[in-house]
RNA sequence: GCGCCUGUAGUGAAGUUGGCCUAUCACGCCUCCCUGUCACGGAGGAGAUCGCCGGUUCGAAUCCGGUCGGGCGCGCCA
């Protein structure tokens, strides 16, 4: 017979229908009980009175494997408006281990209890309001794509494992590849530049490996990234007015879909000026002048925005102009690398915070060839290395005026829904310290 | 890496100024009762050498030293 599903089982009244799923829940009343199914769509109470059927669940666990046939009764005190009666039970995969955890409780997301967490995450995601984490996760980045897509940005693939690294920053993983050194990619930086240079406009949502021994709620060693590159920009405010048009289009959809699913999250409120374009900009020179005034800690001297002033100005935004999104841009000319766009004292190069957070960089990049070199040079790179070579011919042989973003995925999840910890938005992370499940 | 906090049945918690702890509670599990449950209810039961090692003491979950695991903040962060 037909496998129906559980969100349409209220549709098929009168009729004998079979579900299959998961056992969730019993609730033996004695000679009334209610046992729950479980599958990817939902839930379906079913009634069984005959106690040859229920005795077949006897010993048997949740997580049971079963297929119930039975008659759809409207009824109003049933969960969804319709259950199965006169049920007849096929137990498909036996579970007898009582399982480590309860499935249909809140599962704890106290900090104290986040080993617990990810040491039962297989059987948790089973856990229908953890399940939502991930359902709106995966809104978001179907949203991400479809607005991308819509403007003629190509997805693509580029390798996760890399030569040697050359260009400092960010710690990499090294590993023997077949006898050479290999590192995990930490970005696909060069790759969407070199990609800029035939296709314009390209994106990926892929991995990136940071070695970095980081232990903050913000940092994972394997994080999931939205790198966008766009071609023939000609200011670094048309990168930050794509960016940030396409988080504040995220972020709607994300609320107008999964409304009911934040709210019993507990996430906060969407706060969003009228328009994408009246999401605040302060240069960090501004930043750390209000900062320092405002709490007397002098952070003028700063590179980068230390954490509090990241979450300071995040409150004066949410305050000032209703906004969870704010720009920090203009970083100070020793705070760039060689592949950014210098304009006197500052680089164009802007954080973009949600709710405290930095979730993305948007530079704009230099795409000079010959101004390329000058600049590796004066940061001490040798520019016929092999890793800079294939890079290079992207510059050598054209490019266009190019930025873009580095998001992360992960922390928009995190900062979407008010969880705690960035490990929380992602279903098996990796941190300086676990490498499973 | 540094600082602070933390580790008690399967899970989540209480107890931590040493003795009344033979370690408490909730959920889960097992047995039984229960015809409208939906965090079902009721009766009973099993389940913990209190992270580990050592020390102090007549006596340690509790104090001390070490060690391992975990969390938070900072640092690091293309």
């Amino acid at each position: 017979m037909e496998r129906i599903l559980a969100r349409n089982v209220a549709g098929h009244s009168g009729e004998t229908i079979t579900i299959s799923g998961w056992l969730h829940k019993k609730r033996l009343l004695g000679g009334l009980n209610f046992i729950s199914l479980r599958d990817r769509s939902g839930l379906t109470q079913t009634l069984i009175e005959n106690k040859d059927e229920i005795e077949k669940l006897r010993g048997l666990q949740i997580g049971t494997v079963l297929s119930l046939t039975g008659v759809v009764v409207a009824d109003e005190r049933a969960p969804g408006g319709a259950e199965l009666h006169d049920v007849t039970v096929e137990v498909l995969e036996p579970v007898t281990d009582e399982p480590p955890i309860e499935i249909d409780k809140p599962i704890s997301h106290k900090a104290d209890n986040l080993d617990s967490l990810f040491e039962f995450r297989v059987l948790n995601i089973r856990n229908l309001q953890e399940q939502k984490i991930f359902k709106i996760r995966n809104t978001i980045i179907q949203q991400f794509r479809s607005y991308l897509v819509e403007r003629e940005f190509m997805e693509m693939d580029t390798p996760k494992i890399l030569g040697k690294p050359t260009e400092g920053g960010a710690e990499v993983f090294t590993f023997d590849y077949f006898g050479q050194d290999a590192s995990l990619a930490q970005s696909p930086q060069f790759y969407k530049q070199i990609l800029v240079g035939a296709f314009e406009r390209v994106f990926e949502i892929g991995h990136a490996y940071r070695a970095e021994p980081s232990a903050t709620t913000r940092h994972m060693s394997e994080l999931t990234m939205l790198d966008v590159e766009v071609g023939f920009v000609t200011s670094h405010d048309d990168v930050l007015n794509l960016i940030g048009d396409m988080v504040y289009d995220v972020l709607r959809a994300t609320y107008e879909r999964h409304a009911d699913d934040l709210r019993s999250l507990n996430a906060p409120e969407l706060k969003l000026p009228a328009s994408s374009a009246d999401i605040p900009r302060f240069t960090i020179a501004e930043i750390h002048e209000m900062y320092t005034k405002a709490t007397k800690t002098d952070t003028t001297k700063e590179k980068d925005l230390i954490p509090d002033e990241e979450r300071w100005i995040a409150d004066y935004a949410r305050k000032q102009f209703g906004s969870d999104l704010v720009y920090a841009k203009d970083f100070p000319a020793e705070a760039g690398k060689f592949y950014h766009k210098f304009t006197g004292d500052t680089v164009a190069w802007a954080d973009l915070l949600f709710r405290g957070l930095e979730i993305a960089t948007c530079p704009l990049r230099e795409s000079n060839y010959s101004k390329m070199v000058e600049q590796m040079t004066n940061a001490g790179l040798n520019v016929e290395e092999e890793g800079f070579k294939y890079y290079l011919q992207a510059f050598k042989f054209g490019l266009p005026m190019h930025g873009g973003c580095g998001l992360g995925i992960d922390r928009v999840v995190q900062k979407t829904i008010g969880l705690g910890n960035v490990k929380e938005s992602t279903l098996f992370p990796r941190d300086i310290n676990r490498l499973t499940p």
